[in-house]
DNA sequence: CAGTGAGCGAGCTTCCGCTTGACTT
């Protein structure tokens, strides 16, 4: 065992510790503190608003050895704090100072952006001292966030569902998915008509269209008409050069947009996958917001690019952070070593390494370059005239590592004034697009142009609004409809109709009606927390105490005194206002009114008032499940009304037990006593006692297989998974080497038993 | 991702930003 080192270097992640030691000798122990150490409390606000905001600090849930093992290892060491250069990073500093009893004032700080050599030496050269200016600006964010967090969530369990929450970010996260959702709800899709002419010369067929769509069928028609006797020819040919350059390197979230378009990974797989790549030693920190390579990388890229390509290729350049809350502690995410080609310890990590690998090569390599061609063509019969364009590569640069180019578009060689054959002319009704939903990744790319989020919360963030119910991520079917084609060809016009689906969508974010009605709510009593703008102004400020123009105290001051009076109001909001709580009429038989509004389970139809809690003998209302796919601000009186006649009686089984029909949590169903069958296909308002009938005996067939041994309570059944025993309540699996028929009761339980208790799952959701 | 089908009465819930962890579905 070496000699104890003379100094301990704190860091903020165990790679970079590992990384670190290979460059400082054996007078340096290297540890990390995994990030912050030290925080509010979880349990309580814990930022005193009357003493100047003064806050307490605890050490993080799950950070207790951690810290034990960083007190332990600075006795009797000259202690060097190294976590990253930004306000964070300085923060952690401060915290480890107090956590270890060392003066801010007197401990050594030090910073490096890349682990190199001549960095370190460097930075090992020229301590520093702790930044208070800075340390006070990320406490003046992490109270703000805090303040922000823990009085508006508790205002949303009273006025509209108990474990929500709002937040500086997952509420403005959350409004963007909602507001972009109505627009594409009141976006009407109007249809023109769009001609299309394939032309044929020197034996290639290539189109041009129409710059100017039709408005409606007879126009199309009519103008099809004229072209019947037309003949066409080439009005003009105009050729230009253009040229694509190489986006930069990747920062995280263009890791993430560029991993779910090209590889389909969720962004909380791409951090994953691309943690592993980091721990390993294969590419630089994955979160990050700067797309600067080290000079070293650019030294690599050139080598790599001139030995390989030759120097036609190369490019070299630097590129700038987007927007202005950039912190660029970390340089963009590359590979450590070029020359490694492909890496990864599985097929996932290895497409994303491959992908970070061509991006950083490409960003130092020479723009394509591509010959335009625009074509026009001239009608006989006619002013307006038909345009094609073609576009062909010619010199690929950086595309010869990034794909993604397009195809070559090839137009025939021919000259103004050549004749064309007209092979067919289409008129095809097209319907305008509305706005794209967002995506994983296109919601972060928006955060990240607002300013709002770092790197590190991108993931999490995406996944707590969806935990919290506001958002779910599907697939959206979209809707069938006709369109219609007309065809002039050999002189005829005929007319089709086509099926085109509109409005389809796959796996985006889509609000739920809870995110409408707490976005509405906020946005009516708590308007600056909802603004766009607000993230971005909170930064000014932070850069402000930062640079020593603000106190941080007063910073706070200015905005609690404008936030807090808020919560007041709030709170004196009535649940049924919060709710979107809306009468759609009286029921014709009673009289009685019926309302739509929010409940603990979602929207609800009610029929008569809510009584009054003081009033014990007052009639309860009678409740009922909404219709499936209508929300809660479309549902009219006409679609409520049939809703109370569930559960509905559909008939009786051949063995004469009754068949209800209803809508539960999971959608609509038909059942028998204890069986039930979701509805696919069926409504439970129409459902007949034949179908209702099939559908229960395939259900029981399927039962009576998945059944393998019954003691009772007891039962070993055979799941999607495979073999498990059940007790009703808890599961547990059968081992592969078992065969779950010769199980006995005992050896069950004994499976049950042995199973660890509460199924823990990666993500909770907040129903229960 | 196994089955599930209620309707504001306990307890508790929540923020954002740093970092990895442990094994279960």
């Amino acid at each position: 065992m070496a000699t104890k080192a003379k100094n301990l270097v704190i860091v903020e992640s165990p790679a970079k510790a590992k990384t670190l030691a290979t460059f400082l000798g054996d007078d340096y122990e290297i540890k990390s503190s995994f990030g912050h150490i030290r925080d509010l409390p979880k349990k309580k606000t814990g930022v005193d608003v009357e003493k100047n905001f003064e806050p307490t600090y605890e050490i993080s849930v799950g950070k207790e050895n951690v810290a034990a093992e960083l007190r332990k290892a600075a006795k009797g060491r000259e202690v060097w704090l190294a976590s990253d250069e930004d306000r964070e990073g300085e923060a952690i500093a401060w915290h480890v100072c107090i956590l270890l009893g060392l003066d801010p004032a007197k401990t050594k700080r030090i910073v490096f952006h890349e682990i190199t050599k001549s960095a370190i030496t460097e930075a090992v050269a020229k301590p520093r001292t702790v930044d208070m200016k800075l340390v006070d600006a990320q406490q003046a964010r992490r109270i703000l966030d805090r303040l922000v967090g823990y009085e508006l969530s508790p205002v949303l369990w009273k006025k509209v569902r108990t474990g929500l929450s709002a937040g500086r970010v997952q509420s403005v996260a959350v409004r963007l998915i909602v507001e972009r959702e109505r627009e594409i709800k009141a976006f009407k899709a109007s249809s023109k008509f769009e001609i299309v002419g394939q032309f044929e010369a020197k034996g290639q067929q290539f189109s041009a269209k129409l710059p100017e769509k039709l408005s409606d069928q007879e126009g199309a028609k009519a103008w099809l008409e004229s072209a019947k006797p037309a003949t066409y020819k080439v009005a003009s040919v105009d050729e230009k050069p253009g040229s694509r350059s190489p986006g930069a390197p990747f920062t995280t979230s263009a890791l993430q947009q560029e991993a779910a378009r090209r590889l389909g990974y969720s962004v909380r797989q791409t951090m994953v996958l691309a943690q592993r790549l980091y721990e390993n030693g294969h590419i630089t920190y994955m979160r990050t917001d700067s797309p600067i390579l080290s000079d070293l990388a650019v030294n690599a890229a050139k080598d790599y690019i001139l030995k390989n390509f030759g120097d036609k290729y190369l490019e070299a350049r630097q590129f700038k952070a987007k927007g202005s809350s950039a912190q660029e502690a970390h340089e963009a995410i590359r590979p450590t070593n070029l020359n490694k080609l492909s890496t990864g310890d599985d097929k996932a990590q290895q497409r994303l390494y491959e992908l970070i690998w061509q991006r950083t090569l490409a960003s130092q390599m020479a723009p394509a370059s591509v010959l335009k061609t625009d074509l026009k063509v001239a009608i006989s019969t006619r002013e307006e005239q038909l345009v094609a364009s073609g576009e062909v590569l010619t010199f690929d640069g950086y595309l010869r590592v990034y794909g993604g180019g397009k195809d070559d578009k090839l137009l025939p060689k021919v000259a103004v004034g050549d004749e064309l054959q007209l092979v067919e002319m289409l008129a095809t009704e097209t319907y305008d697009r509305a706005q794209a939903r967002y995506s994983e990744a296109s919601l972060v790319r928006k955060l990240e142009e607002l300013g709002i989020g770092r790197p590190s919360t991108y993931a999490p963030t995406i996944g707590v609004i969806q935990d919290r119910g506001y958002v779910e991520k599907k697939d959206v079917e979209g809707e069938v409809v006709k369109t219609a084609q007309l065809v002039l060809k050999g002189g005829t016009i005929t007319e089709d109709q086509l099926d085109t689906t509109i409005g389809a969508d796959r796996s985006k974010l889509i609000p739920t009606d809870l995110a409408g009605i707490v976005t509405d709510f906020l946005i009516k009593y708590f308007p600056p927390i909802m603004d766009y703008e607000f993230t971005a102004r909170v930064e000014e400020e932070l850069d402000d105490i930062a640079e020593g123009k603000l106190k941080w105290q007063q910073a706070l001051k200015e905005f609690y005194d404008q936030f807090h009076p808020l919560i007041d109001i709030g709170e004196k909001a009535s649940r049924q206002e919060a709710t979107q709580a809306r009468e759609l009429g009286k029921d014709p038989k009673t009289g009685e009114p019926i309302i739509v509004r929010f409940a603990r389970f979602g929207p609800v139809l009610q029929l008569g008032p809510s009584p009054d809690p003081k009033d014990k003998d007052a009639p309860k209302p009678h409740f009922a499940p909404m219709p499936a796919g209508v929300s809660q601000d479309e549902v009219t009186l006409e679609q409520a009304l049939p809703m109370f006649d569930l559960p509905r009686t559909v008939g009786k089984t051949e063995d004469g037990e009754e068949i209800l029909a209803s809508i539960g949590r999971f959608g609509p169903y038909v059942q028998v006593g204890k069986v039930y069958v979701s509805l696919k296909e069926q409504e439970p308002l129409t459902v007949t006692e034949a179908e209702a009938r099939v559908l229960i005996a395939e259900k029981k067939k399927q039962i009576a297989e998945r059944e393998i041994a019954d003691f009772g309570k007891l039962k070993v059944l055979n799941g999607r998974y495979g073999p498990y025993v059940t007790d009703g309540k808890k599961n547990a699996k059968i081992p592969k080497d078992t065969d779950p028929k010769s199980l006995d009761e005992k050896a069950a339980q004994k499976l049950l038993d042995d199973a660890p208790d509460k199924p823990r799952r990666f993500r909770r959701r907040t129903v229960k």
